[in-house]
RNA sequence: GGCGGAGUAGCUCAGUGGUAGAGCAACCGGCCCAUACCCGGUAUGUCGCAAGUUCGAUCCUUGCCUCCGCCA
C-alpha cells in the first residue's frame, strides 16, 4: 500500500467553469480514484484562487466586495464539482485563514534565506495575463494573448524572488529527474528556458490591496506566484499541521496546464528550495482542449459549458468523452458533434447495449440469478477471460503514465470482446436447446462476471454508471483490490436486476440543432 | 529569426527500408439476446511537394511548402 498525493492548479474565480477546466479536475479525480481504488492512501487538492486583479474586477463589475464575490464563485465551482462527481479531499481557497498562515511562514523562510529583495519593476504590463512584456513582443500595445485588452507602462517597487540564485540546482535537479517533468516535450522547452537563463521575479505588488498582506511590508501583498503555487502545500497543513504536513508532502503529483508548466517547474522549485521544503515528485503539463484548431476560449464563443453538455450526455459521460477525446500529453479538438458521435459509439452502442442485453438474457433464462458454471472452458472463454485481466493489469500501467486513452482503451476492448462473445456463443440458441443447459449456465455466469468487472475498471472513470452496474450484478465496490480484480468474483446465485438504459442514443439532429448557439 | 514537433483513408490517429493499417462514419450481408443494437465482410489513400541515397522509401538525407509549440 503506497501513499498518493496529487494536486490541480487552482483556477480563477473571475469567470463561470469551463469544460477545459473541468477535464483537469477529472484527470485527477480519475487517479485519486484509481489509487484509492487499488488502496493506497490518497490525498486529493483542489480549489480556487481568488488573489487576483482579475477576480477584484470581475467582482467590481458586478457590483461586490471581493470577498464576497469570491465566496460566491468558490461555492459555484464546488457545486459544479459536486455534479461531476470530484471527490477532492479538501477544496482550497487562497482565501482559508490557514493558507494565508502558511504564505506568509513561507515567504518569511525565504526572506530569512535572503532571497528575497526590493527592486522596481518596470514594463508593458498586461492585466489580464498579469505578465510583462517586451515593447517588441506586442502587437501595437496588446499582447498575444488578449487582442482586445491593452498593455500598460507600469513602474512600481516590488519585493523579488532570486530565482536566478537557483538556475544551476534547478537544472541539475529536473536533468537528474526525467519525470520530474512531463511529457518530454514540456521538459524540453523548460529545459531550453532554463539554459537561456533565469531572470528573478517580483512575488508582491503594492498597486492591489486584495491579496495576502507581505510579510514586513504591509503596503504590499504577495503576488500571483507567491500566494497560488503555496497552496499545495498548505492545503496539507504547511504552517499550521505539521503532522499533516509531514504526512502527504511532497506531492506525488501535480497536473497543471501547460501554459503554467514554467512557473510550476521553475518558480515552484526554486522557492521551495529556498524555504527548504522538499520538491514535488511530479509536474505533468497536460494539453489544451481545441476547437477547430483553435483553443477553446469565451471570447471566440468555443468554449462548452459543462452544465450544458452534463444535460446532454449526463455527468458521468462527460467525464468519459473528455478524457477519451483529449490525449493528456497534447492539445486536441473536441466539439459536441465528436462527443455525440463517441457517446453513441462507445457509451451506448458498446458499453450499455453490452450491460443490458446480457441482463436481460439473465432474466429471461434464470430469472436473473446468476447460474453455475458447468462444463469444459472453451476457447471463447478463454479469450474473454484474457480480455478482461489484460484491460485490469493493463489500467495501472496505463494511469501512472496518465494516459487515459490507453486505459480506456483497453477497458472497451474488454467491453467489445465481451460483445463478440455473446454473438459466438449465441446464448438464445442455447437456451431452446435442452442438452445445452450446461453450457447456456457457463457463459451467462461469464457475462455476469465480465460485468462486475466492468464496473470495477470503469468505476474511477465513471463512478455514478459503475455504481449503477454494480447495483445490477451486486458487485462488491469495498472488497480489496486485489481480490475483487480477479476473474471469478461473482457468486453463484446472485440476484442481479435488470436496470434501465445506462446511455439513451443521442440523435445526431436534435444534437447538432441543440448547440449550433455553443 | 532560432530550436522542437507534425503533415498517412471522409474524421481521429497508429505504423514499417520491400509499394500501408486501427477506431468512427459509409456500404453489403448475417443475427434477433439487445438501446434501428450486435456480429461478419467490403472499399477507399500518387503515406505534404521535389530531388537524392538504395536493387527498392511512406519510413533515411537535403531543399521547399503548410500547421503547431517554446523562445527571441
Amino acid at each position: 500500500m503506497g501513499k498518493f498525493y496529487v494536486t490541480t492548479a487552482i483556477v480563477y474565480v473571475n469567470d463561470k467553469p469551463a469544460l477545459h477546466y473541468l477535464y483537469e479536475v477529472v484527470a485527477a479525480d480519475v487517479l485519486a480514484r484509481y489509487h484509492r481504488m487499488i488502496g493506497d492512501d490518497t490525498f486529493f487538492l483542489t480549489g480556487t484562487d481568488e488573489h487576483s486583479i482579475n477576480v477584484e474586477r470581475a467582482a467590481k463589475r458586478e457590483g461586490l466586495p471581493a470577498k464576497v464575490y469570491s465566496d460566491q464563485m468558490a461555492q459555484l465551482y464546488r457545486d459544479v464539482e459536486a455534479q461531476f462527481g470530484i471527490s477532492y479531499d479538501r477544496f482550497i481557497r487562497t482565501e482559508d485563514p490557514d493558507h494565508v498562515a502558511g504564505v506568509q511562514k513561507f515567504i518569511g523562510q525565504m526572506q530569512a534565506k535572503g532571497d528575497i529583495y526590493k527592486g522596481t519593476y518596470s514594463g508593458w504590463y498586461c492585466p489580464s495575463c498579469e505578465a510583462f512584456y517586451q515593447a517588441d513582443e506586442l502587437n501595437d500595445g496588446y499582447c498575444r494573448i488578449h487582442p482586445s485588452i491593452k498593455a500598460s507602462w507600469l513602474q512600481e517597487d516590488n519585493y523579488f524572488f532570486a530565482l536566478s540564485k537557483y538556475q544551476g540546482r534547478l537544472l541539475q535537479h529536473i536533468e537528474k529527474h526525467p519525470e520530474f517533468i512531463q511529457p518530454e516535450s514540456r521538459r524540453n522547452e523548460i529545459l531550453g528556458w532554463l539554459r537561456a537563463g533565469l531572470r528573478d521575479f517580483s512575488i508582491s505588488r503594492s498597486t492591489i490591496t486584495w491579496g495576502i498582506p507581505f510579510p514586513g511590508d504591509e503596503r504590499h501583498v504577495v503576488y500571483v506566484w507567491g500566494d497560488a503555487l503555496v497552496n499545495y502545500i498548505t492545503g496539507v497543513g504547511y504552517g499550521t499541521d505539521e503532522a499533516l504536513f509531514k504526512r502527504w508532502w511532497p506531492a506525488d503529483l501535480h497536473i497543471i496546464g501547460k501554459d503554467i508548466t514554467r512557473f510550476h517547474t521553475l518558480y515552484w522549485p526554486a522557492m521551495l528550495m529556498s524555504a527548504g521544503v522538499a520538491l514535488p515528485k511530479r509536474i505533468w503539463g497536460h494539453g489544451f482542449m481545441l476547437y477547430r484548431g483553435q483553443r477553446t476560449s469565451k471570447t471566440a464563443g468555443t468554449a462548452i459549458d459543462p452544465i450544458e453538455v452534463a444535460s446532454m450526455f449526463g455527468a458521468d459521460a462527460v467525464r468519459y468523452l473528455v478524457l477519451r477525446e483529449v490525449p493528456f500529453d497534447r492539445d486536441a479538438d473536441i466539439s459536441v458533434e465528436a462527443m455525440t458521435d463517441r457517446f453513441n459509439a462507445d457509451l451506448a452502442n458498446d458499453l450499455g447495449n453490452f450491460v443490458y442485453r446480457s441482463l436481460s438474457m439473465l432474466q429471461r433464462y434464470f430469472d436473473g440469478k446468476v447460474p453455475a458454471p458447468d462444463g469444459d472452458t472453451t476457447k471463447l472463454d478463454a479469450d474473454l477471460r484474457k480480455a478482461f485481466e489484460k484491460a485490469v493489469k493493463g489500467q495501472g500501467k496505463c494511469l501512472k503514465d496518465l494516459n487515459y486513452t490507453g486505459a480506456l482503451e483497453l477497458i472497451w476492448a474488454a467491453v467489445n470482446r465481451g460483445n463478440k462473445y455473446i454473438e459466438e456463443s449465441a446464448p438464445w440458441v442455447l437456451a431452446k436447446q435442452s442438452d445445452q443447459r450446461k453450457r447456456l449456465q457457463t457463459v451467462m455466469y461469464n457475462l455476469a462476471e465480465a460485468i462486475r468487472l466492468t464496473s470495477l475498471l470503469i468505476a474511477p472513470f465513471m463512478p455514478d454508471t459503475a455504481q449503477k452496474i454494480a447495483a445490477q450484478v451486486k458487485a462488491d465496490f469495498k472488497m480489496p483490490w486485489v481480490t475483487a480484480q480477479e476473474w471469478g468474483g461473482t457468486a453463484v446465485r446472485t440476484q442481479t436486476t435488470l436496470g434501465g438504459v445506462l446511455f439513451p442514443r443521442i440523435e445526431k439532429e436534435l444534437a447538432s440543432s441543440s448547440t449550433s448557439s455553443s
